[in-house]
DNA sequence: ATGATATTTGCATTGAGTGCAAAGATGAGA
DNA sequence: TCTCATCTTTGCACTCAATGCAAATATCAT
């Protein structure tokens, strides 16, 4: 039984009262319809209809049969349309995986606009720090910071992932603010590595690269804790802009040597949503994509400065 | 959506996880599974599964449309089943269609035998004397005595119809007994007619056929009339052994020129069983049908007599 | 009887489905 | 880090089932 053409035709011929009918409401020549619905008998190796030249009469098999069948191609059609139901406009449950430090700050924020929009779309946001396989967590859709690993997954830009020098007032008045990169040397820099030995600011500037080895009294793998220490005076640290932006502009952290930023690397390719390349993009995947690149525009709220000091970074695209 | 196949691997594969080894299981090249599944996904208009070349994972729609598409699938296998089901072996309910006057007589007396040997079968008994189409009434079988319309049904010959002479033993003490054909036209004959106009019974006997031109004081289109006018010692009746075969063996009625009987004509082509020329015979038909042949035996038990002194008859097969 | 219309079957044709092979992708293990 | 095994997908040729047409047969209405 692999034909589902056969059981509507049958059905049909059933409602129809006559192969013909069928087939001049299907646009199917009789010959076909009656041939189908005798491949179905030889299926199920039972008589459904009787057959007269003028008249179709159900066996009682057929009786039994069509009153199954066809409540059977009602719910099949039903789960076919409410499948199709799901891609006319954003609708379903939407899983969204990101980094926890960023999607608490930018991507939880821009869900209640977002959901605003779609009513009809609910949202699963996982926020783990480790890489997760999309298809292994089930997400629909991941925002990711920097470090795209090649896969077969399709990577929108979202925003540039620029990492800028910054420290406390507090700190600065204490300790002197440093007018060249070299002077960083002197200061107490708060390293994030995940690696041990020693570690290298790559600055870019007005004069070129420059490459300041720096060193202080803390070094973590944890870009939230660089951050605590720095707001809390500790010292000068190398934090992405959509972290201490907001900070930045409201003065409660100050930016060193703003000619400068990190120099492009494996960290700063930029902030990207990541989908499966799927024949069929759902539109709810489609539409939070799209929606997060007109929130972040061209320039992300978090980069913008009063008096617009930061000239264009040097973006890469993928 | 006209491939249950599609749908079929689909599930296949939800299950398997992989296409490999849904090929693998079922003998099709992986190739062949991923184009069905793509192709049902073109169908629906939606990504149902996410691919990876070391895993598969379920979008949204594709778990909404494998929960019911998995369950729509069990009911259809399940209703195939039982109409094949239905075929294993005699069983549901037989529709069975006759003469008022054999059906009560000698169909009826027959079921209780027959629902004993297949007690999986209900019947439905329609007597009715007017010809009826078997689609029409939605009968699976039916029980016909002579006049075998041509029709695309098929006949299966259950008893010959012999029409035998007979009255009861006070007419024939009253009014004599004739010995040879031509004295029945100085009898009181019960006639059964359709028609207006003279009637004649052509015998058929050891001498060959004699026409008789037979009248007496009741005329009617009704065989049960007859009979009972014949029980009432009325007169000489010609009537089906069928009818009278029991009396006369008990002596109410005797029979008159017991060498002679009628002329094979319409009404004496026999007793069939008609069921509809399907390429698939239901086997409620089929027991049904070669019960009854079973039952009356090449001499029906009617035709039976003490002393065996009915010679064969000419039977007219068909 | 005759005509209109029904189902079925033969026959040639077409198209969907198939397997195979190759290409691209991914994870495991050396 | 590299290699290998295995997975999905795509191109290509092929096969067989499904189709339409025409003819044969059967039934109902006129």
């Amino acid at each position: 039984m692999n034909s589902l053409n056969a059981i509507r035709l049958f059905t049909a011929a059933v409602e129809a009262g006559s192969f013909s009918e069928v087939g001049r409401r299907l646009g199917m020549a009789p010959s076909s319809v009656s041939r189908q619905v005798a491949a179905l008998e030889d299926g199920v190796g039972a008589q459904l209809i009787h057959r007269t030249t003028r008249k179709l009469g159900l066996t009682e098999a057929g009786r039994l049969y069509f009153e199954r069948v066809s409540r059977i191609l009602a719910e099949l059609d039903e789960a076919t349309a409410a499948v199709s139901h799901l891609e006319e406009s954003p609708r379903g449950v939407l899983h969204v995986n990101g980094p926890t430090a960023f999607g608490v700050r930018h991507v939880a924020p821009a869900l209640p606009d977002f959901l605003a929009r779609y009513p009809e779309v609910r949202i699963e946001l996982t926020l783990t720090d480790n890489f997760v396989d999309l298809l292994e967590v089930g997400a629909d859709v991941a925002v990711r910071v920097g470090e795209l690993e090649d896969s077969s997954l399709i990577a929108r830009r979202l925003a540039p992932n620029r990492r800028v020098l910054c420290a406390s007032p507090g700190y600065l008045a204490r300790a002197g603010t440093p007018e060249r990169p070299g002077d960083l040397a002197a200061h107490n820099c708060l390293v994030y590595t995940r690696h041990h030995g020693n570690v290298n600011w790559n600055l870019g500037g007005p004069d070129g690269l420059a490459e300041v080895r720096v060193s202080g009294n803390l070094r973590t793998n944890n870009t939230e804790a660089v951050h605590a220490a720095a707001l809390g005076g500790l010292g000068i640290a190398l934090l992405p802009s959509w972290l201490v932006g907001q900070e930045v502009q409201s003065g409660r952290l100050v930016e060193v040597l703003p000619g400068y930023r990190a120099a492009p690397g494996a960290l700063d390719t930029g902030i990207h949503a990541l989908y499966p390349a799927d024949r069929h993009l759902s539109t709810k995947v489609r539409a939070f994509v799209d929606f997060m690149v007109e929130r972040f525009g061209p320039r992300p709220y978090w980069e913008e400065t009063p008096e617009g000091s930061a000239g264009p970074d040097p973006r890469t695209a993928r």
